[in-house]
DNA sequence: CGACTGACCAGAT
DNA sequence: TATCTGGCCAGTC
């Protein structure tokens, strides 16, 4: 039975298939679930994923390579454990060197 | 309907 | 490095 994947289970699709110790940018992964340009709607996306997902949001930053919470907030020393524990440095500052952990195949 | 907001982004200054 | 501008667009009021 074919089944056509909306957009929404594309995102979801391509961010369960990041492998260990890589990131993504909201807009890559935007353009890799063929919304080009909607980085916002993926925020939008993962911001109404429920708390005990099994999908890897830690793995999103913005494309500063920064995490897009608040420095000091809850969330955001979550999503830098979580990181950590995956294998990727994350610096005091939530930062993260995208030369080192980004996804390959986009700039 | 307009105004404002957001887990965003790239280019210009 | 920091700000600003315009682009993106679904929600909310």
């Amino acid at each position: 039975m074919i089944h056509e994947q909306s957009a929404t289970e594309r995102l979801y699709t391509v961010l369960a298939s990041i492998p260990r110790a890589k990131v993504v940018t909201y807009g890559q992964l935007a353009q890799l679930a063929g919304m080009p340009g909607r980085a916002r709607w993926v925020g939008q996306v993962l911001k109404q994923l429920p708390s005990d997902t099994t999908l890897p949001w830690f793995k999103v930053i913005n494309a500063q390579g920064k995490i897009s919470f608040p420095p000091g907030s809850d969330a955001a020393e979550r999503q830098a454990q979580k990181l950590r524990d995956d294998g990727v440095e994350v610096s005091e500052h939530l930062r993260i060197d995208l030369r080192q952990y980004q996804l390959a195949s986009l700039s």
